[in-house]
DNA sequence: ACCTGAACACCGTTCAAGT
DNA sequence: ACCTGAACACCGTTCAAGT
């Protein structure tokens, strides 16, 4: 057949992107396949090989996305009020983000690179600002504590506020419960802002 | 060809886990293929369904198994002394046991059964064992808290270890380093108590 | 009873050939 | 320039046939 141009390359991207979203938001990574994703755009599977590499690449984009959304979500945080309610609605936000699409956000950790160096420093950059965003929180509580304090602070929080989103996001072993979360949230910020206050004034 | 009887039947499904369990190691789920379990194990691919319903069947044995390690581990941590060291040493121990073998516990969070309700109960309740161990540890500290309450922060304590431990095993994103991990660790569960231990005295 | 190997319905990716 | 569809090297799983 040959050539059809019913649509330019960028809409064909994003008719490609989007395609791969629902498929993933069905049914996991397991469920995304190159044939399947042509089959919904009406396209042979060799077309989606114009505009990506190949399926990592194709789910690398993807994910880049996710990241944007979720550092939206996080910008959309009202900025002002007490330090601490900051700090509970930045991780309440994250918590929502990842419950609202399991599927899509376990793609991050479940999706490997077999070249290891494959990812995209990007990637990196954009993980980097999330944590400035929990570290400008933290700051107004953090007294004279340093900047390597608060930014050690900030991962080590984040990394709390990870694992109990991506344990409630994983249905698989549901030791927390999707409705309970919240309240264990607040819990985990409650009790480590304690013992990082307490520090401060050490 | 039809029947060889080289290994019983016991043999025969203690070959496929280890080669199995080694095709994970090297290369993570991603690796495992029914075909190449049979080519390393030198039997053809039909004979894996005569000990296995299927591919999901035969991961989630090696899930349960490594539960079981986990769970050993855990119980070899010395029970006496300080009570805060103790659970120092309890998130220590599940660190490193991610850390030893990322690709092998990343197992556990990455891979998915279709049906949803397919886990099993045996899961389920290793994962609670595992939950005792650690309200065990948080119970001396614990003051006047009535149980929900120790079972409630073992489980945020639990989630934030996770998040630390999964995120540093998890080389996608290296905003963990593996190196500063246990330092990070130390700092959670440490903030963690104070704000635990306040609560008690409150 | 146990194991094989062909068969079926799938994959990801490449690329010559067509328009 | 863009797209197709056949081709290649893979999958998981089943099952008739063989010993």
């Amino acid at each position: 057949m040959g050539r059809r141009s019913l649509h330019t390359a960028d809409e064909l991207r994003e008719l490609i992107i989007s395609a791969s979203t629902e498929l993933i938001q069905e049914s996991g990574l397991g469920g995304l396949s190159a044939r399947e994703i042509a089959r919904r755009i009406n396209y042979s599977p060799g077309t989606l090989y114009n505009s990506f590499e190949n399926l990592d690449d194709l789910v690398l984009t993807i994910e880049g996305r996710l990241l944007d959304d979720l550092l939206e979500a996080l910008s959309a945080v009202p900025k002002g009020g007490d330090p601490r309610e900051r700090v509970h609605r930045l991780a309440a936000c994250y918590l929502s983000f990842a419950a609202d699409n399991p599927k899509l956000w376990n793609l991050l950790f479940e999706h490997y690179i077999p070249d290891a160096h494959g990812v995209p420093e990007s990637y990196r950059q954009k993980f980097e600002a999330l944590l400035e965003k929990v570290e400008d929180a933290l700051r107004p509580l953090a007294g004279g504590l340093g900047a390597d304090e608060i930014k050690r602070s900030a991962r080590v929080l984040w990394a709390g506020v990870h694992g109990l989103s991506s344990l409630s996001a994983a249905d698989k072993l549901s030791v927390i419960d999707a409705d309970e979360a919240r309240t264990l949230l607040d819990d985990l910020v409650r009790n480590y802002l304690a013992g990082f206050e307490r520090t401060r004034s050490a």
